[in-house]
Formats: structure tokens, C-alpha cells, sequence
DNA sequence: GAGTTTGAAACT
DNA sequence: CAGTTTCAAACTC
């Protein structure tokens, strides 16, 4: 099935991938190439016996090592893939699941291909592998060294980031499991940090080979340490019996239900390319210990997903989909060239593409998903289907910064889900999203899936929303499904920002279809250019516009508007250096009394302090009523009056102090 | 806060 | 593609 039209693919960047010849293989099909094992045995699988590598493609073929997965791959008649690409460090092997092979990746050596990376630990001759398989519910415990104690996957997923060159002329690649860095865009300096459940680090060293990705175990709740390296775990590393089924949703029942691996580890990826402007996130499937009492196997091992890997970047990153071999043949990761490339250019947002396997027909154009969106997958499925999730979603989920574990294991799926204000969002920084929080939506009729909605529109889910009937969260994955799909259908750029850059040559960002307005010259936020604080361009088709750079309506409503805004920062500051003032006062006068008599000086505002207060200023306002004072001029008495009372109890808790202090002595 | 206005999105 | 309807945000009172 494709998914990517050949014309989208062109748009791929070289590093990115290679779609050609792809296939999802059914793994359904026996005899086919298809790589199949038994959970079972993925809980004994080891890396430690030798295995096969491929120094020409630098792939080493763990189910070769692992004797009993590839043995009983072998005996199902599903014999282990090696994907052969060049310049690619695949290692492929099928020791997960069903039809889930567990892909290991060397690390991309450079000038010295098929040269084993060390553990960055110079005594170790033992390569360190990238684990990149995207399983559905991969149980996977770390890979040190080149031992991997426990693999346990449930659905290879694909993660395409391969070179656009053509495959080899091997038997066709049925799964496209992974792509290392492509040596096209990595530099020798190219630092490729480890990232451990959903955190990306980044390297410090700049000369950095690729290494190592350990996978903990999610009942480890100590750092995983490689040498030379950072690795932070996931907040969300709490023990499996945490995890929450988030939604059930879809219209086909439990098919779909979907358990937010909130509590576990996050099932994405962050992929970073030197050299390449994309961000990419792969996606894992969900954990095992879902909600959906689907039998994981037998195994016993620990539950985790794979892990983040970033291959770092410095380079403006971008998003692109990430979708399984099983299900999408094609992922066409596309820049949002057209979007206001002013404001983009900074965005780390992320996509993460995942189809929505029972529901075929309504695969979306994945390139023109909502901005930030992330197709995560629907778990208790493995392979059955995904939820289009925001990308500041999945950002949350892997990134709620160093929380921890303690925290973690309390961590609410509920509260931790809606949570996005503050998570880059559609091109503006964190900074930015925090500062500027997207406006809750007030829909009743559109249950959030139309594009009457600000968040749908934006690619959001709806939180902290005061929408009825919302079908805009993971509760509703399918039908949000559909309705992208639907958008896109009726226009493809619908989740595209319509404030993109003007002609070629032009500074100015520009409305992507012109506005329409009729009556509000184009000078209210009603019309699209206005609130993006752009002119009309000669695209719009707006009568009577106002919004043109010599309109005198649009100054005069620019310079209000930049008085107003001057008059806020004036106040803004003006209370800022208020309150700083009061908290010096209090500082100044509040150490040695709360540590000598342990008594803070507001205790010097007794009782009989305030109303010997309010008899002064109750006096004030007599006063200046008997001398039939104006009103302001009482308030101005009365004000003044209160000052001096202020300046007493401050003289006296002075006073106060300094005696302590004398005391003290 | 309720009601009105507005224009984009959706629909026909 | 144009006209109409629906919708939710912007705006006004």
C-alpha cells in the first residue's frame, strides 16, 4: 500500500529515506520473508554469542546469534532480514514477536565501514549496537555493550530514514526497519547522543561517533549510565502495573483502545540527523502491560519500549513520520517549506506518522498532517492501529524534564495527557508556547474534529478546552483519524500554516489563500491577516481593506496598539519593581527577628497596630471632610496618613531588630 | 455574560 | 466553482 505518492517522495530529503522497494510483507503470510518469532522466546534472547556482520552494509544479524529466535524463526519459516542498504548499519534479527524483528544497528563508522564501534569504553572490543526497532510492546532491556539481557518485541515498526539511493538487488526488503545516520549528512564531528526513554541529550563531545542507545530496563530506576555519555530517564519509567488505559476509543470498539504509555516509557523516538533539517521521532507501540489483557507471552522480562535515539543535529529540525513496515510502504517525511518560515525556522516540533492499520482507507497524506502531529500507536493492538497524536503530546509524554521517578510513579495519565501549553508548538519556541498559551476552544457542534476548531486546526488535542462533546483526544483516535483525513481530502494543505513566506524575494510573510473579508477592513481579527499581523496581500479577495502598509486606519490602529502595549510593559514593570521593593523590605527586616525571637516582623501588625492604623486614617478622612477637602484630595490625606503609618511599624520593627540584635550580642 | 457580528470552513 | 449554511471566534453591550 502506498502511502506517500511518488511525487511526495521526491520532495524527501537524500538522508532521509529510501522508498524503494519497500514492502509490508504481511507477516501474516507464512513462508514469505517475513520475519516472525515467538514472544517467548524474546525473554532469552541474547546478543552476547556471536553474530553476523555485514561490513559491506555494517548489519549484523542478531537473530544469527540468537540462536532460539532465529531458530524458531527459522522453523516457522520466516528466516531473518538484513536489510541491505548502502552506507546503512542495519542489524535486523527476529527475535521478537511475531513478525517483529528486533533491528540492531551498528553505528555508522564513517571512513572505516564495518568497523565495530567500541562502548565508548576504549577495553571493550564489544560493539555497541543501536537498538532502533520499533516494537509494539518491545520489551526490551538495555543493550550494553553488545549484549542485549532481554528482547521481547511484539511488532517490528518501521523506521525509514534510509538514503535515497536504490536498495540492493538482495531479495526484496520486506521490512524497513531502520536507517543510521547516512553518511551524506554526517560529518565526522556528528556527536549522536544517546537518548533513553524519550529524553534527548546531547553530546558533548563534537567528535562523537554514533553508539551506543541503552535500553533500561523500566523497572530500573537508576540511571543508566554509559561512559562519555548522558542519559536521563524517563520520568514516565514507572512500573507497568501504572499504566493507564487513557482512551477507548474508536468506533469499532476495543479495536482501537488505546493505552497511553504515560506510566511506562514513552513510545517514541527522537531521531536526529546531522546534517539534515528533520527531526525524526520514531514511534514504538504501546507496552505490554496494557489495559487490553492482551497476552504479552510468556515472557517475564521487564516491559520497555525502544528508546529515543538521537543522531543529533544542530541544524534547524523538523519533523517527519515514522511509520511501520507492516502496515505503510512509503513514509514521505516533507519540510514545512510553506509554512511562515520566519517563525518555523526555530520550531523543534515533531510528527510522528503512524497508520491506523484497521482503518486503511483513512490513512492520511501523511505529509500534510497537522502541524506537530504524532502518530502514535494505538496500543493493545501492536499492529492494529495508531492515534494521530499532537506532537507536543508525545513531547510531554518523553520530555517532562528530569522528573523524578518517585513522581513518575504517581504520574497521572490524565494530568500528564492534556498537559501542552508549554511544549513547542507549531513553530513557536517553548518560550514562546509558554508565554502564549493556545486559547482553550469553546466548540459545542464540531466535537473539536473540524477545523472550526483552533486546536484540531492546529494539531493539537483539545486541554483545559471548553468544548462539548470532544472528540479531539486520544479517547477518540479513530474518529480524529478520520476527520484529518476527511480534512485532507477536501485539502491536502489544510494543517499547513497558512501564514507562509510571499514570492520569492519577498521579506514579508504572507497569507497562504488571501483572506475573504467583506466588512471588517481587514483591520479586526476576524480576518486571518490581521490577526497574523500581516498586510493583505493581492491574493485576498477582501472589499473595503484597510490592512495595506499606507492605510492611515491601520497606523492609527498600530500606533494604539503599540501605545497599549507600551502602557503594559510600563505597568508590568512598574509592578514588578514593586514587588521586588516590598520583598527587599521584607528581607531586610525579616532575618535577624525570625532568627533571634523567631518572630517575623509582620508580627509587628498587631491587632492594636492596625486599628491604631485605621484610627489615623479613619482621623485623615474626618479631617478632610471637616475641611470639606475634594474627594481626591481626602483620598491623597488618607493615603498619606497611611504611609506614615507604614513608615512607623517599619521604624518600629527597625527598632525591634536592632535591639534583638544588641541582645543577641 | 449574553447577544451580535464576522468570515472561514463545510456543505450543497 | 459558486452559493449557502454552519461554526466558533471576535466583538459589542
Amino acid at each position: 500500500m502506498d502511502v506517500v505518492s511518488p511525487e511526495l517522495n521526491s520532495l524527501l530529503p537524500d538522508e532521509i529515506m529510501d522508498t524503494e522497494d519497500i514492502e509490508d510483507v504481511p507477516h501474516s503470510q507464512p513462508g514469505t520473508t517475513g520475519v516472525h518469532s515467538e514472544p517467548s522466546l524474546a525473554t532469552s534472547t541474547k546478543l552476547t554469542t556471536p553474530f553476523t556482520i555485514s561490513p559491506a552494509n555494517r548489519q549484523i544479524i542478531l537473530n544469527k546469534v540468537a540462536s532460539q529466535a532465529s531458530e524458531a524463526a527459522k522453523s516457522a519459516g520466516n528466516p531473518p532480514q538484513v536489510i541491505k542498504q548502502d552506507g546503512q548499519k542495519l542489524l535486523v534479527t527476529a527475535i521478537g514477536k511475531s513478525g517483529q524483528p528486533i533491528v540492531l544497528q551498528l553505528p555508522h563508522t564513517g571512513s572505516k565501514p564495518g568497523v565495530s564501534q567500541t562502548a565508548g569504553d576504549t577495553k571493550s572490543q564489544a560493539p555497541q549496537f543501536k537498538v532502533v526497532t520499533i516494537g509494539g510492546r518491545s520489551d526490551l532491556k538495555p543493550v550494553v555493550g553488545n549484549q542485549v539481557t532481554t528482547l521481547q518485541t511484539q511488532q517490528l515498526k518501521t523506521v525509514q530514514i534510509a538514503k535515497k539511493t536504490p536498495a540492493s538487488s538482495a531479495a526484496p526488503i520486506k521490512f524497513i526497519i531502520t536507517k543510521t545516520v547516512n553518511s551524506k549528512g554526517i560529518s565526522p564531528q556528528t556527536s549522536v547522543p544517546p537518548v533513553i526513554t524519550g529524553r534527548v541529550l546531547t553530546q558533548s563531545s563534537p567528535v562523537m561517533p554514533p553508539r551506543t542507545i541503552t535500553l533500561s530496563e523500566p523497572h530500573n530506576t537508576n540511571l543508566q549510565s554509559i561512559p562519555g555519555k548522558k542519559i536521563a530517564i524517563s520520568p514516565l519509567k514507572t512500573p507497568s502495573k501504572n499504566i493507564k488505559p487513557v482512551a477507548v476509543g474508536g468506533v469499532g470498539g476495543s479495536q482501537f483502545k488505546t493505552i497511553i504509555p504515560l506510566a511506562t516509557q514513552p513510545n517514541v523516538q527522537q531521531i536526529q540527523v546531522p546534517g539534515s533539517r528533520f527531526h525524526y521521532v520514531r514511534l514504538v507501540t504501546a507496552t505490554t502491560a496494557s489495559s487490553t489483557g492482551q497476552p504479552s507471552g510468556p515472557s517475564t522480562s521487564s516491559i520497555q519500549t525502544a528508546k529515543p535515539m538521537v543522531v543529533s543535529t544542530a541544524a534547524v529540525r523538523m519533523s517527519v513520520p515514522v511509520v511501520p513496515a507492516q502496515t505503510m510502504k512509503q513514509v514521505a517525511p516533507k519540510p514545512l517549506t510553506s509554512g511562515p518560515q520566519v517563525v518555523t525556522t526555530t520550531q523543534t516540533q515533531q510528527r510522528l506518522i503512524m497508520p491506523a492499520t484497521p482503518l486503511p482507507q483513512i490513512q492520511p497524506n501523511f505529509t500534510n498532517l497537522p502541524p506537530g502531529t504524532v502518530l502514535t500507536p494505538a496500543p493493545g493492538g501492536g499492529n492494529v492501529g495508531y492515534a494521530v497524536v499532537p506532537a507536543q503530546y508525545v513531547t510531554q509524554i518523553q520530555q517532562p524534564p528530569f522528573v523524578t521517578l518517585a513522581s513518575s510513579s504517581s504520574f497521572s495519565a490524565s494530568t500528564g495527557i492534556q498537559t501542552q501549553a508549554r511544549l513547542p508548538l507549531n513553530g513557536l519556541s517553548a518560550a514562546e508556547t509558554t508565554s502564549r498559551p493556545r486559547k482553550p476552544c469553546n466548540c459545542t457542534k464540531s466535537q473539536c474534529l473540524k477545523l472550526y476548531c483552533d486546536c484540531f486546526a492546529n494539531g493539537e488535542f483539545c486541554n483545559n478546552c471548553n468544548c462539548n462533546n470532544c472528540f479531539n483526544n486520544l479517547e477518540h483516535e479513530t474518529e480524529r483519524l478520520k476527520a484529518i483525513k476527511t480534512c485532507l481530502d477536501r485539502n491536502p494543505e489544510a494543517f499547513k500554516p497558512k501564514i507562509g513566506k510571499g514570492k520569492e524575494g519577498e521579506s514579508d510573510r504572507r497569507h497562504s489563500k488571501g483572506c475573504n473579508c467583506k466588512r471588517s477592513g481587514c483591520l479586526k481579527n476576524y480576518c486571518e491577516c490581521y490577526e497574523a499581523k500581516i498586510m493583505c496581500s493581492s491574493i485576498c479577495k477582501c472589499i473595503g481593506c484597510k490592512n495595506f502598509e499606507e492605510s492611515p486606519e491601520r497606523k492609527t490602529l498600530m500606533h494604539l496598539a503599540d501605545a497599549a502595549e507600551v502602557r503594559v510593559q510600563q505597568q508590568t514593570a512598574a509592578k514588578t519593581k514593586l514587588s521586588s521593593q516590598i520583598s527587599d523590605l521584607l528581607m531586610r527586616t525579616t532575618p535577624v527577628i525570625s532568627s533571634g525571637s523567631g518572630r517575623l516582623p509582620y508580627t509587628f501588625v498587631t491587632k492594636e497596630v492596625l486599628e491604631a492604623t485605621c484610627e489615623c486614617l479613619l482621623e485623615q478622612a474626618k479631617k478632610a471632610e471637616q475641611t470639606h477637602q475634594p474627594q481626591v484630595e481626602a483620598e491623597r490625606m488618607i493615603l498619606e496618613e497611611f504611609g506614615h503609618c507604614l513608615m512607623r511599624i517599619i521604624s518600629s520593627a527597625g527598632k525591634a531588630k536592632s535591639d534583638c540584635a544588641s541582645i543577641n550580642c
